[in-house]
DNA sequence: TGATTGATGAGCT
DNA sequence: GCTCATCAATCAG
């Protein structure tokens, strides 16, 4: 089966549809000549300056800017010791995003348990900072464009899930607006970060 | 299942 | 200094 990389008009679409959407696709790290992949379970949905658990809330700064760019980038930040990965959605302008929550790992596992220094495939990926570290992600991967065929990020196309196999729940591990059900994953997957 | 705690880094004021 | 979109370990029920 043939499947294609996700093109910017993906990304500009409704965070909310595009944080649906992205569940089921497959997560693609380019390291080098190998590669890690891994199928996207759980996201989270950030709506920008009206959200008040999203980094961008404040306006613009110099960590944050690359939400203010164009769609279909990585904004990568350190939290705590760790790092997230969102991508960015909408027009330019509109600092918008959604975050990766969890993955199921598909090849590379070695590579992974190698990078995450544990043999349980179950805990390789089922959280952000854990799936940053399984797949090699750090401040060097921030603002690259997942929409060109060498970037060493990249996302392809899988068939859309049903709405039945779509949870819809409150985010994670946020303070504000914690309220708002922005958290997305795959009914009855078993790598999710929490049920 | 939930609550708590400590390790820890980057970015902001 | 303070915050924080984390994780792992621990304890209570």
């Amino acid at each position: 089966m043939i499947r294609e990389i996700l093109t910017k008009d993906f990304y500009y679409q409704d965070t909310i549809t595009v944080a649906q959407q992205l569940l089921g696709k497959y997560f693609v790290r380019n390291i080098g000549s190998s590669q890690l992949i891994g199928k996207i379970v759980e996201t989270e949905a950030y709506l920008g300056i009206t959200d008040e658990a999203s980094h961008s809330f404040i306006g613009p700064t110099n960590r944050n800017k690359v939400l203010f760019g164009e769609a279909g980038h990585t904004y990568v930040h350190a939290i705590h010791r760790y790092y997230c990965i969102d991508i960015t959605t909408e027009a330019s302008g509109k600092p918008t995003s959604v975050l990766i929550r969890a993955l199921e790992p598909i090849k590379g596992i070695e590579v992974m348990e190698s990078l995450r220094q544990t043999n349980n495939t179950m805990n390789l990926t089922s959280g952000p900072g854990k799936l940053c570290q399984a797949l090699q992600i750090n401040k060097d991967l921030n603002a690259i464009d997942v929409t060109q065929k060498n970037s060493a990020i990249l996302i392809f196309d899988n068939q859309l899930l049903s709405d039945e196999d779509i949870i819809k729940t409150t985010r994670i591990g946020i303070s504000k607006a914690k309220e708002l059900p922005l958290r997305f994953y795959i009914k009855d997957n078993i790598f999710i970060s929490r049920t």
